[in-house]
DNA sequence: CTCCCGTGTTGGAACGTTCCAACCAGTAGG
DNA sequence: CCTACTGGTTGGAACGTTCCAACACGGGAG
């Protein structure tokens, strides 16, 4: 049954070589001879050998896997992200482990301690819920690549991010020059990405002299999140009989929230109420859908995320880079003139 | 700069004690005299210590680490199934790490096997693309849970699946309820659960007397090939002149597509064609959407999974178990009554 | 005939842990 | 006063690799 593994050791005894041998026709066959070689190979194959990863790591002095960190699965930017940061590291033939902590803090730190331990080479944070001081600690020993937010820089940490601040006035303005006054906006939560999208929609109310008309729901970047803040947001609106004519929401994500629960309250997108997301996921482009959005380069910035970090574990002494990306307004079907009445 | 990684013989004379009273602290903090423990804990903080896993695994011959194995991360019943395997298996104090081979095959079989030499103590494939000799070949030194397919069975193999038959006829019922004659099908492609819920439909007309109009359009689970598989069956349309007034989608990403050719090519949903999915994913859900499906009960198979899992790993002479869950028709807005005209 | 060289091969040390047998004080029991 | 035990501690072996210095052997050069 569960007959020990085999080792290199068994290896070599089957095939009448030393485990020397052994290891060098698997690293460098050309300097063995075919004689042996051969030996080996039938012997590997008979045996199901596999190396062992942990002993090959511990004399090697490195594990040759970067390890990255998932905010949320469920939300697919994510995946659009690791589409371009898996490949380039497979090209690079490092190894990458994925975890997530669900955007629990606690979880999190967990997870990144079980890499610390494993001795990961490098780690790339795709968003995350964790304290500076504690990142810092971590960045001390491997160098990290934090994807979306850029407040926590030192040393061995670079950042892939687009201008929230931006890409929010963005949103706003595309509003505003359609008409628009009373513009809602549901946040993210207390993190940085999204104190900075509230910056930019706030700034842009204001320079627009639209301050009056700032109203905000909180959410956590979630569908559900979405839905809720949204509810709150039409509620409000029978208490003052005000009620928004455009909502600006701090991801695609909760804005599909968002739309279904103003299509519940029973107002039309655009006619009634225009929605605007953030971030470019790739169902928001279905016509069904048809979200206007800020879109990121998703996909590009996690190859630029990657070789960032390659970068930055090749030549550690060398700064660590902050890398930004344009986001870009992308206009479908969520958005449209602003309602004449009222 | 990148002073050596502390290890435990840097704690042990940092502390002046022994190495073995260190790795004792780390383990059983009891069986140590408070003066030495705190002179150790000290000492760690200072040093930044963390164990090496790699060290600990090699000489305890066990890793505590399951692997992962996600067909494909955009689609998000896999977060959902996440959402039950994970916490299972952290509340076994287990560690996990996910990998992906984005649905092809080599890469698949490439991840699978840095798993074996990582050696993982279990393995869970969330779907996925490889042969049957070789999760055979791999199931014989670790133990396995496959959630969705069942046609790869043996020893040290435990399921997790839905009946896809069953639930493919339950879709085509209740098109057939809705009074629907030209019901289309778009498939997964050419695997086991695509072939499943294709025979469900096939099986399912022909026994209402429709044999006639079975028509399938060939898709991959995602979204973009379910949106084409779609505008070819659209396009069958204008030759034939007999276009379906139904489509049953074999997964619920594509059918978020299919819905958008359907709306690009100038239909109404569910007025001029029907659209039904399978999964139950969230976002099908929301009001904006709102997409009729048969789904299947993700986050509990994911618990159930980890737990077969344990099982398997704990008492490997214990017969592999395949558990079938049962799928649900959910009715919502994107299927309504045939149209009356043609 | 001896020396040197190259090709193939080998034993042993090292990597950072855990665990076990053994040791060292004290203290309690006879 | 000796023995037995107990709580605290320690050195060394072992885990499965890689790598290095060294060796065996045959052939060519001197």
């Amino acid at each position: 049954m569960s007959q020990h593994r085999a080792t290199i050791v068994d290896v070599a005894a089957k095939a009448g070589v030393s485990k020397s041998l052994v290891s060098l026709a698997l690293r460098d066959r050309e300097r063995v001879s075919s004689a042996s070689y051969e030996l080996i190979i039938a012997a590997i194959a008979d045996l199901n050998y596999r190396p062992n990863a942990a002993a090959r790591s511990l004399v090697d002095q490195r594990t040759n896997t970067i390890g990255i960190v998932v905010l949320d699965l469920h939300n697919p930017i994510f995946a659009q992200v690791l589409d371009g940061l898996l490949p380039v590291l497979r090209q690079r033939k490092m190894n990458s482990t994925i975890v997530t902590g669900n955007a629990v803090t606690e979880i999190e730190i967990s997870e990144v301690s079980k890499l610390q331990e494993l001795r990961v080479e490098g780690l790339v944070l795709l968003a995350h819920r964790m304290p500076a001081s504690f990142i810092h600690q971590v960045a001390q020993g491997i160098p990290m690549v934090i994807v979306t937010r850029t407040d926590i820089r030192g040393n061995g940490i670079s950042t892939v991010s687009n201008d929230d601040v931006y890409g929010a006035k963005l949103a706003v303005r595309h509003l505003i020059d359609l008409g628009h006054k009373r513009i809602s906006h549901i946040t993210g939560g207390a993190n940085q990405i999204s104190l900075n999208r509230l910056r930019g929609y706030e700034e842009e109310m204001s320079s627009h002299g639209l301050a009056e008309f700032i109203q905000t729901a909180e959410a956590n970047f979630t569908d559900r999140g979405g839905f809720l803040a949204a509810q709150s947001l039409l509620e409000t609106d029978s208490i003052h009989a005000e009620r928004p004519t455009a909502i600006f929401v701090a991801n695609d994500l909760s804005a599909f929230g968002a739309m279904a629960a103003v299509a519940e309250a029973g107002y039309r997108i655009p006619q009634d109420i225009s929605v605007i997301g953030y971030d470019g996921i790739s169902l928001g482009a279905l016509k069904t859908i048809s979200l206007t959005t800020v879109s990121q380069p998703l996909t590009a910035m996690g190859e630029i995320a990657a070789h960032a970090l390659v970068e930055l574990i090749k030549t550690p002494s060398h700064k660590p880079q902050h890398i930004r990306v344009e986001p870009e307004l992308v206009v479908r079907g969520t958005t449209g003139r602003a309602p004449l009445i009222r």
